[in-house]
DNA sequence: CAATTTCATTTACATATGTAAATAAAGCTA
DNA sequence: TAGCTTTATTTACATATGTAAATGAAATTG
């Protein structure tokens, strides 16, 4: 828990008495290797902080082809966003890559202690904002950069997970085969 | 200004008291073609409303290609998001590709009706969100569909557009070259 | 209207990436 | 540990796209 505060905090400050009603809303749930926080089909209902473990956040076309949109690491916040908003369902699904666990809430009483705590309500605020900001550099990324350029990225953004994940899940964050993303790796190693 | 009222009036209804002061803050401003709503290296200040004409949002790297992230159309909200909450200066410029008509108002201005007037900022918040749902819809679209296809969801998307404004702003919007646009028109004429 | 500039298309060639299948390596399980 | 399954790499070929330069068409301007 002392990690949640931690994290919401330094987006910006809540009260102590704001935390005291924030920590009631999260129990703690664990997710084994492959089980999913959000599935096809659902609407999002819950958010989530990842404690520990590796979850992979993905969209899936009608042909069975998947694209790995993020990567979730440690102390992060997990969670169907675009659903919670929208109240449609996912078209964004979340899957553990790794055993993990983490905290949950009902967003519906994340947003009621919005209307009663403002200070709360803002790092709500900031955390999409952030998102956002975050979204914006990756699509020029997408746009702009060569699969090896984002492969580059990838590793300096994830430094630990290169070696926690198989390669083809590496790849379809990337937009590429598994194929391609190994010969770019040789390219690297060969010098 | 009635059409800005309208559009903010269907995204979330605001009163009209709330209205009248809305309309306060904006004035009419116009751009000729090639000028700037927004410029390299500007923190943004203002948001703006287009009334009429086409805007585009684009990014530009080191060596000067440029990506067309967006074109703005009649009657939507313009100015750069990113750049307005993070305080940082704009990566995303906007520029005007024919004669424009806009509505403009001090973003500081806008936040302070927040506080006043909390339907106003419930407006706000909803527009966030729609434009965090678009953007994940793009991402996908722009690493899972081919340059084709993408192609043909701008025609959908902008049905007017592309008699408007030179093949090679379309282009950079699908992230390929003029060439390779040409080839695809091509494609599709023969058949 | 002629000249100039801008834009779109085409051409020829190079490269990045995809697909499908074979092989190699690593990890898991009985 | 042996055998099976999953994952990674390699190979051969096809295709999408890029680059650079030439050409053609359209728009603009003096």
């Amino acid at each position: 828990m002392k990690e949640l505060q931690k994290y919401l905090n330094a987006i910006s400050p809540i009260q102590d008495k704001t935390w005291d009603r924030i920590e009631l809303l999260f129990s703690e749930k664990k997710l084994t290797k492959g089980a999913y926080f959000i599935e096809e089909g659902e609407t999002a209902k819950q958010i989530g902080f990842l404690q520990s473990g590796i979850i992979r956040a993905f969209y899936r076309n009608n042909e069975g082809i998947e694209y790995n949109k993020h990567f979730f690491i440690q102390n992060n916040i997990i969670g169907g966003y675009s659903s919670l908003v929208t109240s449609m369902p996912n078209i964004i699904f979340q899957q553990a890559l790794t055993d993990c666990v983490i905290l949950v809430a009902q967003y519906a009483e994340i947003t009621k202690l919005y209307d009663l705590c403002p200070d709360f309500e803002r790092v709500g605020r900031k955390l999409a904002e952030f998102y956002f900001v975050e979204k914006e550099k990756r699509e020029i990324e997408i746009v702009l950069l060569e699969a090896d350029k984002r492969y580059l990225i990838f590793r300096k953004e994830y430094p630990q997970l290169e070696q926690l994940i198989p390669q083809y899940q590496i790849a379809s964050y990337l937009g590429i085969t598994p194929t391609q993303l190994s010969r770019i790796r040789r390219k690297f190693s060969e010098r």
